[in-house]
RNA sequence: GGUUCCGUAGCUCAGCUGGAUAGAGCAACUGACUUCUAAUCCGUAGGUCACAGGUUCGAAUCCUGUCGGAAUCACCA
């Protein structure tokens, strides 16, 4: 819509100059796509210029069309009612835009523009294996990086493994104790479901241990003590959980020690690490496989979590943050409504937020990208908040391209997604259960019967996976949404398979067709109401992809790629291709059949799904 | 309590830089396969766009307030 757009806007602004001498700004007079119920392609609102002009709007749309059509040759026809000029463009002008379309599989995609940017996400804990919500993390991450790309930008992706802290050390105990001469080999358990089994275990055990302590004189005397007035002995024992594994816990003890071990870098300790992480990784690998995506550059947080000491030093010279007598360093953030923080422990080591400003500055330099893009789930919103203002305050180079991609938790129907209750849904699982599911329904309908086993299972796997992610990442990332298993697979109405649908009837027709003379196509200037709307949406894509880059949203994507799909099965209903009265019309029919094709393609690549060319 | 996000059909979601009569899918009912693949298409039914004000020629869309839901407000990550 851009070029046809602007060159409205530029010959309405001189129109509008010449008729009531008035200079008008960029885009006081909106235009948008004619809806399709009134004749048209694009349609002037002409209401903003009443007060100006003083004229009535259906006067203004008179005026105005007569000008259009005498200065803009592409303009055919034009019709005014209540106040909406709509503008009919030459058949031409449409047919060679279908015909630009031929062999142009970049098309709606935008110039390079030399900006380099950094896009966060995945992240995951290496003491279980993915699940749900990263599934939702990763697929938004991924289709965002190839959007970015598509709007011009280098992009790189990233992600930062949290690969140490008490939580590994827990389930390198939990081995140790109950499983030392098990392995993901010997057991035949994926790598990171053997060590996320692992801790699991060392809850159960901790959690027995902590129930057997309650039982002790101990326990009591903490009760008696410790009580908030009439506390009740389940509550405070609740709450008391943390304090008790620092404080009474064997395992939690040995988990301590096994940590300080880690952090003086003790050989044992290193080693069982690693090993443990190299099995999580293993599986990781796996299930990103499974999904299609990668990354250019991996971040350890063992490697990373000393980091942002320099800058909280030169943050302390800027005075941007200042010392507590206590040793601590904090920033004030209450001019901007935000409020305290902690920058450096008061033992000298680094916080959370302090690690995350050191690591974008790590990236910086190792990628030079201006912008950096989080994706990272909304529970998150304030330390990023906080996160971008430190880095503003300190004047980092960096600062103004920091983008926090939040977006809203998986729930299930049943609610939240709980690990201690046994809710949480595998990746691995969900993954193998759609393309199940799409096996199931292929098999019902036995059209693949003629190809090899791996072929079809090729098709299958793409079709199921293809009704996973468009499932999840057709609904807007800041929104929290109900995920249904039983949705999930659905194939039928707006789903993944329903897309690929049209681009498979579209690939059969052409294989049909075989060679057909493209050119004959510009002979062919009546186009049905159904051909209209296929163009004018092809026309739209590159705004698409540019507003969907900008907002970072692949949702925009999806629900255009959805629209495309059904106006073309309806058009493909009511209308033959291979059939067509005349030769014109078939050719540019199956022209326009493969530009659709190519843009189906394209967009549903943006969004990391694959299409078949037969299911 | 402060801050942020969300609230549109029974359910899941579009539409939001203000524009014409608010759209899809699922579920329900109904019709279309000797046809370029029916994982499709046509139709019926389903709405106080949470509520109340305001701005405007025009508000689901912008502003204010209220209600409801979620997240967050650690020297955890």
């Amino acid at each position: 819509m851009k070029n046809a757009a602007s060159l409205i806007q530029h010959h309405l602004n001189l129109a509008v100059k010449e008729l009531y001498g008035l200079d008008i700004s960029e885009n006081l007079l909106p235009i948008t796509p004619t809806r399709k119920e009134f004749q048209g392609d694009f349609t002037v609102v002409t209401f903003p210029l009443t007060k100006l002009a003083k004229k009535k709007p259906d006067i203004i749309g008179e005026e105005l069309g007569l000008i259009l059509v005498k200065n803009l040759p592409e303009i055919d026809s034009f019709n005014v009612i209540q106040g909406f000029l709509n503008l009919s463009f030459v058949p031409s002008f449409w047919n060679a835009f279908v015909l630009s379309l031929q062999d142009n599989p970049t098309f709606g995609e935008l110039p390079a523009n030399g900006e380099r940017v950094l896009v966060e996400f995945s992240s995951p804990n290496t003491n279980k294996p993915l699940h749900l919500g990263h599934i939702r993390n990763i697929l938004i991450g991924w289709s965002v990086s190839k959007i970015l790309k598509a709007a011009g930008f280098d992009v790189f992706n990233v992600q930062i493994i949290n690969d140490r802290g008490i939580a590994i050390c827990k389930s390198m105990l939990a081995r140790k104790i109950w499983g030392a001469d098990k392995t993901p080999e010997n057991t035949g358990i994926k790598g990171d479901f053997f060590v996320g089994s692992y801790y699991v275990l060392f809850e159960q055990k901790f959690q027995e241990e902590y129930a057997t302590w309650q039982l002790t004189a101990e326990a009591r005397e903490v009760f008696e003590s410790k009580k908030k007035d009439d506390q009740s002995e389940v509550a405070f024992f609740k709450s008391y959980k943390d304090l008790y594994f620092n404080a009474y816990s064997e395992l939690g003890k040995q988990a301590a020690e096994m940590l300080r071990n880690w952090e003086a870098g003790e050989e044992e300790t290193i080693a069982t690490w690693s090993q443990m992480n190299q099995w999580v990784y293993a599986g990781f690998d796996y299930t990103y496989k499974l999904l299609g995506v990668h990354f250019d550059k991996l971040y350890y947080e063992s490697e990373t979590y000393l980091l942002g000491k320099d800058i909280v030093q030169a943050g302390i010279e800027k005075s941007v943050f200042y010392k507590e007598a206590d040793g601590s360093v904090w920033i004030d953030l209450t001019d901007v409504k935000l409020d305290k923080k902690v920058v450096l422990r008061k033992d000298g080591t680094s916080v959370y937020i302090t690690q995350d400003l050191g690591t974008a500055e790590l990236r910086y330099d190792d990628f030079k990208a201006n912008k950096m893009i989080y994706v990272v789930a909304d529970e998150q919103n304030y330390h990023f908040q906080v996160l971008f203002e430190i880095a503003k305050k300190l004047k980092v180079p960096f600062a103004e391209g920091l983008h926090h991609l939040s977006y809203g938790m998986v729930d299930l129907p049943t609610g939240k997604m709980k690990s201690r209750e046994g809710t949480v849904v595998d990746a691995d699982d969900l993954i193998a259960e759609v393309v199940l599911e799409a096996r199931k329904n292929s098999e019902e309908r036995g059209v693949l019967a003629d190809l090899t086993d791996a072929e079809r299972s090729e098709i299958i796997r793409k079709i199921g996976l293809a009704a996973l992610k468009y499932f999840i990442i057709k609904v807007q990332p800041q929104k929290r949404m109900t995920f249904d298993p039983k949705e999930s697979v659905d194939m039928q109405g707006q789903t993944g398979p329903y897309i690929q649908n049209a681009f498979v009837r579209i690939q059969s027709v052409l294989r049909k067709a075989g060679d057909f003379d493209a050119n004959i196509a510009e002979n062919y200037i009546e186009f049905v109401l159904e051909e209209r709307e296929i163009i004018q949406q092809l026309y739209q894509y590159p705004s698409v992809i540019e507003e969907s880059a900008l907002q970072y949203d692949p949702s925009a994507i999806a629900n255009y790629a959805y629209a495309l799909a059904k106006n073309y099965h309806r058009f493909y209903h009511e209308h033959s291709i291979l059939k067509a009265d005349d030769l014109a019309v078939r050719s540019f029919r199956l022209c326009m059949s493969k530009a659709v094709g190519s843009v189906l393609n394209h967009s549903m690549n943006l969004l990391g799904i694959e299409m078949p060319d037969k299911m």
